[in-house]
DNA sequence: AAGAAAAAATTATACGATATATGATCTGAG
DNA sequence: CTCAGATCATATATCGTATAATTTTTTCTT
């Protein structure tokens, strides 16, 4: 009997690909403003040689951009970036290349807009329709963060892992697919505070309450206690971000 | 003087290109059930002398695919499908495909969903936060509407464009990108609605409710109208679906 | 002079052949 | 049983060339 593999999850490859790397540098200039939108990229041959690439490289990560909309390209026309209206910013990449590249205050501000926004509604949602298996898996995500604290890599693993298992109590797959998006957010704003040494207040308490409205199917309180949790961690940040 | 180029919106291609064509027609097989998950696909020589193509097209449209979660490839381990749950199922045109592919009711009803969490949320916001010239774009929307009815192109486009104005008036860029995706979602089932012959409830009283409100910057009333806008919606979409 | 049609220039797109690097699988030693 | 190394199929990367699409320019017609 071999070990089945694993279907479920796809492993990040462990080395990052050419074509990439020269996308993800692409994509950082284009977040940081260095290259803004409506910047017409110099011709195929000539750009490829100046970033030391071969073409087909450079078409491949082009390719992944215009996915995600933030370059277009027409014969021609060119290559050219798009405006910041039509990228696709809840993409799990552009979301992390944005965050990488030095999150503004108002990203933040709209970062935690949209977590008050999906996960109260979540938390209802996940009152609603738990199940036993879930319930397990989140109280042993509390149980490891309660172990590690948030000081750890680990701690900070089963805090986000806590908020995808709410979201996946939705049984809703539109709204698991956020959850990716907001796992970025959390895993930048928790890593904002600690970069200030006096550690915030403790939310093991908060996170607790939020666990037991679940659990009781009580979703109103879940609102509530979701709700609680994400201010706590939004004026934390902000205290941070204020040294 | 030339005409100035339009920088703020990227066009999209008058032609499809291969790559996408290919892309495309894997993401439809995918979506639609017939690659499975854990499916892995012949080697790349193969595959593509077998879909008439050449490999870089190929690689270019696995590239588009990778870059939406739905596929990953690894030297020697061959490209395959993912799961379902690391898709990017908010990614336009992955929503697109799917509901292309025919939408199951299941999906519909998250549709809906998705809509009942965002969207009277960003009601509320946008009462808040309104500006005039929001106002007067909306409000033309709404007599586009009314003066062509859902039953044309250009009513349904400005009913669109309508939820499209509410979500940009919360002056979020996040909740902004969720725009394309609810907009998707609102012509997928407006067309299921148009199918059956007798028209469905008149919509627009409720719209020009939303739309005072918004107007007045009557926040919980906002929230409201743009409950009751949704579930009317729903509910037409559900009778249209049972014939 | 004005407008339409044709030609040219420029660019992304597409193709195929070749070389490289990676990692899953097997093999053997410990 | 475990682990290090060899192997080998496969994706990855590069190159050269050819094609198609679209803007710009020119030419022709009126």
């Amino acid at each position: 009997m071999t070990a089945t593999p694993s279907v479920e999850t796809a492993l990040p490859l462990v080395s990052e690909r050419l074509h990439h790397a020269v996308a993800r540098r692409l994509a950082m200039a284009i977040v940081g403003g260095e290259l803004p939108a409506g910047h017409v990229f110099p011709a195929e041959v000539e750009h490829a040689e100046r970033l030391g690439v071969s073409r087909s490289v450079l078409r491949e990560a082009f390719r992944v951009l215009t996915s995600k909309g933030m370059v277009s390209s027409r014969p021609k026309a060119g290559t050219r970036v798009n405006a910041r209206k039509s990228w696709n910013l809840l993409d799990p990449d552009v979301l992390a290349w944005q965050i990488q590249c030095g999150a503004s205050d108002e990203f933040l501000r709209d970062l935690f807009e949209l977590r008050l926004v999906v996960e109260p509604q979540a938390a209802e949602m996940a009152a609603l329709r738990r199940d036993e298996r879930q319930l397990t898996d989140m109280a042993n995500a509390l149980e490891t963060m309660e172990r590690c604290t948030l000081a750890t890599d680990k701690g900070r693993a089963a805090d986000i892992r806590f908020h995808e298992l709410v979201l996946e109590a939705t049984r809703n797959e539109l709204m698991q697919a956020l959850s990716t998006s907001i796992s970025t957010a959390i895993a930048s704003t928790t890593a904002i505070k600690s970069r200030v040494q006096d550690s915030p207040r403790d939310p093991m308490p908060e996170h607790h309450a939020l666990y037991r409205c679940i659990a009781e199917g009580n979703a109103k309180q879940a609102r509530k206690a979701m709700v609680a949790l994400i201010d706590l961690a939004h004026s934390d940040t902000r205290v941070a971000l204020r040294r």
